[in-house]
RNA sequence: GCCGGGAUGGCGGAAUGGUAUACGCGCAGCACUUAAAAUGCUGUGGCCGUAAGGCCUUGUGGGUUCGAGUCCCACUCUCGGCACCA
């Protein structure tokens, strides 16, 4: 029978008096103390929506806090801040949905996201609590786009950009989808427009060499290399009377199979050409030219099995290999934003290039023989003069040497990685803190002079013309010249979304100190960040940016490693019940705080961890989290049991040890669901076994990183009067568990005959006697002759039999 | 099309080349209850068998090995990323 101070599980009450306890006593107040070592663990800051967090966000938090929670036992001190990225899109078309200040708005979206975050019990520490459209934290990314421009890797660009018509702003590459906007599905349109632009192709081989370094997934990886998709080949330029046409190719050992010379409508030369009277067809090249102009991105992606063009007559260049003179066409399959946009077209080798030449009736002439034309395999050089012979990849080298030495040929590596359009033209986001003046020209504002505000305005909707709405107040835009004291004008367009979140993790480490960018003692104390976790979706957008801007900070001196984030792990996304993305469109969004209310924030954080692996997606099930909540409560009763032991059994021990173990590496190894299996096999035991405090008072340690409220309120009713927060995390015993006896199965040509429970580390005669004694065994043996007997100590014994 | 994952019971999933199906959910039977819920106990991959035990089983087909979910080859399906990228 239970004594009469028996109290049924109720995390209601508990979790209110520890989360008020650790709050009330600063136990999560980030450590100074640098004797220890550290950990910087960071999760992807949210943005605050207007709809609240529903039960996939948390997951990601609650790792970095199982993690968290779990280094500070280990005696390190732990950095686990929580901000908010609160420029953007959404929330400023939630502001005009809403008819609220987006301001007013965010504040208000905070204030509920901190609310959720809070029931749940998380370890941050409130005091770093950051903000990107806080003027004291935007006036240092206003600062960085200062540096990048001085630094020459800012620049106005009047090239046609993306253009979302429903947003009614420009686009970086990474946010269109398939030739839609990322954000609304609207098609984008391309438009000719003054943008601000930042190099990031500069930055594409170092951001290629440092992934090597980095423990992230391999999926990542792999995504970033794809994005920036760096290509070898070389740069070719072809002459003819009055021009030179540059080209780029990374197949320069079919340079004797070009037949034809194509140009993108968009390319200078075209207009170049056209009034020099040397085209014979100029109208008709214009009509063409004109008519790609009018097709979106997405129109030429759909009409790309029809390959369209229109030959330049009168125009013809020499292949340098061959000496033959060939045609130059003007087609659209031939994109401005790649190479150099023209290319020497090789129809044998490429399929692209085969087609126009088929509908064209241009020459194909096979110049690598490696199968059926069209082939775009490597192989020997045929009809391609001294080469012939050649493997394509000697000949790659051999022929760029020879250009070379002809003057018109170099080896070149290209990027797929655009620029970084930097502008919108919407009034929430960060001002570029530059000054237009009509005698100095574009003025960077000066630093002493940062932030530059956002203006409070009345009406920030979205002109559409191409202007932010903040060109309408007269009396924010019209400013003298720093320099010249003249009459000037602000520039209005803003940043995207993604400039606050590409230095954020540096404010964490002084959020204070907003005299300096971040100050240089912090940052050695705590770069790189140790873990970060957050969603798959960023791989090619906020972690490239802020590899970007990370490594430019480096070059420049003003943080102490290459690279910001050295372990990265994902979140996998939880859907609805019904299998699909949770979302109040289908009706299936689980709100964290019912579950809080309903189960218990414990329950809610061991039942996530325990949904499967956590990169993987997986489906939400009401029927499941009782698991999670029975896990506890069993928990709950063991403690309450009486303890009747101090000497614990070699069993209980030993499955305490094999506990102890399972769940460090769990934590370490991010296998949350591995290591609550583990736990939950120790409760099986502890149920059934007599067990000691000690028994007891580790498991409650172990399971504090996972279900921290249960664990504070049975570690101080067992007598302690400390947090179990900074309480060393227990040792296993790895001398008792490789002594522990261990189980084996004897085989028989393979197949498990029966199982043996033997002293770890006996030998093959012990085993092999003991096993021949086993009825079983004998009975499979019967008659057979043995041919060679397999031990492999302390795993198994295997007979083979004829 | 190219690049990268993945496929294990009714379901989520676990397995350094060494007893496949741990742990949880669900389900069934039993106990408690007037009853239900909750809780506890027992069972739970398939087939044969009263049992002991046997045979089969990790998407498909081959291979390597004493031994393969795991390694190799070919394929099917599936999920992500990229895609007229020269």
């Amino acid at each position: 029978m239970l004594d009469s101070t028996y109290m049924p599980y109720n995390p209601t009450e508990i979790e209110k008096k520890w989360q008020k306890y650790w709050k009330d006593q600063s136990i999560f107040t980030t450590e100074d103390n640098t004797e220890k070592p550290k950990k910087y663990i960071l999760d992807m800051f949210p943005y605050p929506s207007g709809s609240g967090l529903h039960v996939g966000h948390p997951k990601g938090y609650i790792a970095t806090d199982i993690f968290s929670r779990y280094y500070r036992m280990c005696g390190y001190r732990v950095l686990h801040p929580m901000g908010w990225d609160a420029f953007g899109l959404p929330a400023e078309n939630y502001a005009i949905a809403n008819k609220v200040h987006p301001r007013v708005a965010v504040e208000k979206n905070v204030q509920r996201f901190k609310e959720q975050l809070e029931i749940i019990g998380f370890d941050y520490d409130w005091d770093r609590e950051i903000n990107t459209t806080d003027p004291q934290y935007y006036k240092w990314t206003q600062w960085i786009f200062l540096q990048l421009l001085k630094a020459g890797l800012a620049y106005e660009s009047h090239e046609p950009i993306n253009w979302c018509p429903v947003d009614k702003t420009g686009l970086a590459n990474e946010d269109v989808e398939n030739g839609r906007c990322e954000r609304c599905g609207a098609l984008v349109e391309l438009r000719p427009m003054r943008q601000w632009v930042l190099k990031i192709r500069d930055y594409a081989e170092k951001l290629i060499d440092g992934l090597e370094e980095l423990d992230w997934p391999h999926s990542i990886k792999e995504s970033q290399r794809n994005w920036i998709g760096r290509s070898e080949g070389a740069l070719i330029t072809f002459k003819a009377s009055n021009i030179d046409l540059s080209v780029f190719t990374t197949r320069p050992d079919t340079i004797f199979g070009v037949t034809y010379m194509v140009i993108a409508p968009e390319h200078e030369l075209v207009e170049r050409l056209l009034v020099s009277k040397a085209v014979k067809n100029a109208e008709e090249v214009r009509e063409y030219v004109e008519q790609t102009k009018n097709k979106s991105e997405l129109q030429r992606k759909e009409d790309e099995k029809e390959k369209t063009g229109v030959e330049i007559k009168g125009i013809q260049i020499t292949n340098p290999a061959t000496g033959e003179k060939v045609p130059v066409f003007v087609a659209d399959y031939v994109l401005m934003g790649y190479g150099t946009g023209a290319i020497m077209a090789v129809p044998a080798h490429d399929e692209r290039d085969f087609a126009f030449a088929k509908k064209y009736n241009l020459p194909i002439r096979e110049v690598i023989s490696a199968g059926e034309l069209p082939s775009i395999a490597d192989g020997k050089l045929v009809n391609s003069g001294e080469f012939n012979g050649l493997p394509s990849e000697e000949a790659k080298k051999k022929i760029t040497q020879w250009l070379q030495e002809k003057g018109i040929g170099e080896a070149k590596v290209d990027y797929k990685l655009r620029d970084w359009v930097f502008s919108r033209q919407r009034y929430w986001g960060e001002p570029i803190p530059i000054i237009h003046c009509e005698t100095c020209g574009v003025v960077p504002v000066p630093e002493k002079d940062l932030p530059v505000e956002l203006p409070a305005v009345e009406h920030y909707e979205p002109t559409g013309t191409g202007e932010s709405p903040l060109a309408n107040i007269e009396e924010w835009v019209n400013v003298s010249c720093p320099n010249c004291k003249g009459s000037a004008k602000r520039e209005t367009n803003t940043m995207p979304q993604w400039a606050g979140s590409s230095w954020y993790y540096l404010r964490y480490m002084d959020p204070k100190n907003t005299d300096v960018l971040v100050d240089k003692e912090k940052e050695k104390q705590w770069m790189p960040v140790d873990m970060y976790v957050g969603g798959a979706e960023h791989a090619t957008r906020h972690l490239i940016y802020a590899r970007f801007w990370h490594r430019f900070l480096y070059d420049q001196g003003y943080v102490s490693t290459s690279e910001p984030f050295m372990r990265l792990q994902h979140v996998g996304l939880i859907s609805g019940e019904d299998g699909r993305k949770m979302s109040k469109r289908w009706g299936n969004v689980i709100n964290p705080d019912d579950v809080v209310h309903e189960y218990g924030a414990d329950t809610l954080r061991v039942y996530e961890m325990f949904m499967g692996p956590f990169s993987s997606g997986a489906m939400w099930s009401t029927a499941s989290i009782r698991g999670a909540r029975r896990f506890l409560e069993r928990i709950w009763e063991i403690a309450e049991k009486p303890i009747n032991k101090e000497e614990v059994s070699d069993e209980v021990n030993l499955a305490l040890h094999r506990t102890i173990k399972r769940v460090t590496e769990g934590i370490e190894q991010f296998r949350f669901n591995t290591g609550i299996a583990a736990m939950m096999e120790l409760v099986n035991v502890l149920e059934k076994k007599d067990f000691s405090r000690e028994v007891i008072q580790n498991f409650i340690l172990i399971l504090s990183p996972f279900a921290p409220h249960i664990a504070e309120e049975l570690w101080q009713k067992m007598g302690n009067t400390e947090s179990i927060a900074y309480h060393p995390w227990p040792k296993y015993d790895g001398k008792l568990l490789s002594e522990a006896d261990v189980t084996i199965p004897i085989q028989i040509n393979g197949k498990v005959r029966g199982e043996l429970t033997v002293a770890a580390g006996a030998d093959q005669g012990t085993v092999e006697s003991k096993a021949r004694e086993l009825p079983n065994v004998q009975k499979h043996l019967e008659g057979k002759e043995v041919r060679k007997v397999i031990y492999v100590q302390d795993r198994l014994l295997n007979i083979v039999v004829s």
